[in-house]
DNA sequence: TGTATTTTGTGATTTTTTTCACATCAAACT
DNA sequence: AGTTTGATGTGAAAAAAATCACAAAATACA
């Protein structure tokens, strides 16, 4: 395959997530315009960086006036979709779904799931507002409600398998908490969110700073645990 | 401050996670023995990235032979201190943390959740197998199993005054599900796992995806969602 | 109106990361 | 034993990302 030697995306989208949640907090604390340099020190990227970050994006502020938060948040919004609404669906229903199943900040962030599946339908339906259907109705309710994007929340040993149907059925982006490699046609995208990772990576990184003994090679480590 | 020019922990560290992952799941198959491309095919990284990562952390491999998996595991246990048992607390048992404090995989990698704490320690105490404390008990109990490392999964608008507190007692790194960047020392180390944000990212690509009509520039998009 | 000041936006430069390429070694085979 | 084969390990080269640095623009103020 011929090589693609200019990438859209890097770590700006990453950072840009960053900036919007430091923005959300400004906002909410009354302030209305800020410079490269705020969002540098409350997201500790260095201003340049969210400068170059913004070019990239091509989200412009005011020579001298900064940022109007208002219209960066907009501008975030234009880039993440966020205009329109994106109905999800959550497949799993244990412990870790039903817990996602009762988180409010994806409503107010304009994504709705709008069903959740276990292989036993029943075992959950009486904790949860939202409907539990039975895998068998998948394909239905993802047609009917034009849904692109699933969380995964099974055990590690069916994930795969849930996977295999959900791309058969039309899925194209998984949120995956199952500590597995799910194997994905090269059109799905797949995060992962591995919780034993990230505290092993904390645990790692306190542990090279304590043999380290909290001198300057902190960092060293702090380069890549900062998001 | 001096700069300082080589880092050491760069996004090794994060594959080095996905190659154990691997290796887990290769030794339940039965698999002995590996070779770099095997770990890069399961990966999706390219085999000179996984030789030049353990080249990295000093891990090396028998010419023409590969590598064995258990040694390998081996290898990485002592990168992650896995050889130690390690205490961790978790703080806040509302719906999230409900779910973490009942997720076996933890002590299946030396990481042990030893106490639990609420601001409400009633509220939850019936529903868990772990004691879950009130705050006042935070520095008695992490002094007593020498805890490090936290958990932190308590509404947004508690986060950083629970932070603070957690910083004052002694924690040196946390994992905060709570949307927000919190403020800690330099040495003190921050994993934000933030759910909305690894959602809307995939909504991004899909998107992307879609409006390039499934085309060969999804390779762009790939990049940093790999990671 | 003109000058000083401040902050953006982006090429140029530097640093970091990835990929390439090949010498080196270990096993397998003749 | 000698030769071939196949994989590692790592400097060198290429690519990507971050940082620098400064022109350009907008505002403030005299
Ligand atoms: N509990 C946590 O805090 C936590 C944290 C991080 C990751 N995880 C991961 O998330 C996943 C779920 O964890 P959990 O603790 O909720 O497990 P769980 O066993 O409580 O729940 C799993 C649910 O999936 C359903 N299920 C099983 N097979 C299915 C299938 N083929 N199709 C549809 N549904 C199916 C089960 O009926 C069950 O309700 C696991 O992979 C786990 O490793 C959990
Ligand atoms: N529920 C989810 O699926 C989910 C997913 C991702 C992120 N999160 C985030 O995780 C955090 C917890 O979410 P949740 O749904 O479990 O909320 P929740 O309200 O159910 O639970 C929060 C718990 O924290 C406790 N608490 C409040 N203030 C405290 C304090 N000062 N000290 C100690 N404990 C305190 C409360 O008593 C409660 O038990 C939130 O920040 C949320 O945004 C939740």
């Amino acid at each position: 395959m011929k090589k693609i030697t200019k990438y859209i995306i890097k770590n700006s989208l990453k950072r840009i997530f960053l900036y919007r949640a430091s923005l959300v907090r400004l906002k909410m604390m009354g302030v209305e315009k800020v410079f490269s340099y705020t969002l540098a020190n409350e997201t500790g990227v260095t201003s340049d960086q969210v400068r170059k970050d913004f070019s990239e994006f091509r989200i412009k502020g005011n020579k001298r006036g900064g940022y109007e938060i208002n219209e960066l948040l907009g501008n975030m919004e234009e880039i993440f979709h966020r205009n329109k609404d994106h109905n999800i669906v959550l497949i799993g229903m244990g412990n870790l779904g039903l817990a996602l199943s009762k988180y409010s900040k994806f409503v107010q962030r304009n994504m709705n799931v709008v069903a959740t599946f276990d292989i036993d339908p029943f075992k959950q339906k009486m904790r949860s507002d939202l409907p539990v259907y039975s895998m068998g109705r998948l394909k239905e309710i993802i047609d009917r409600f034009k849904v692109k994007v699933a969380i995964l929340a099974v055990p590690e040993i069916s994930a795969q398998e849930v996977t295999d149907e959900l791309v058969r059925v039309g899925i194209k982006g998984i949120v995956n908490f199952a500590p597995v490699l799910l194997k994905v046609p090269a059109d799905v995208i797949v995060n992962n969110v591995n919780l034993c990772d990230e505290l092993e990576s904390v645990i790692y990184c306190v542990h090279k700073m304590i043999k380290a003994d909290g001198l300057k090679n902190i960092e060293l480590l702090y380069r890549d645990m900062k998001y």
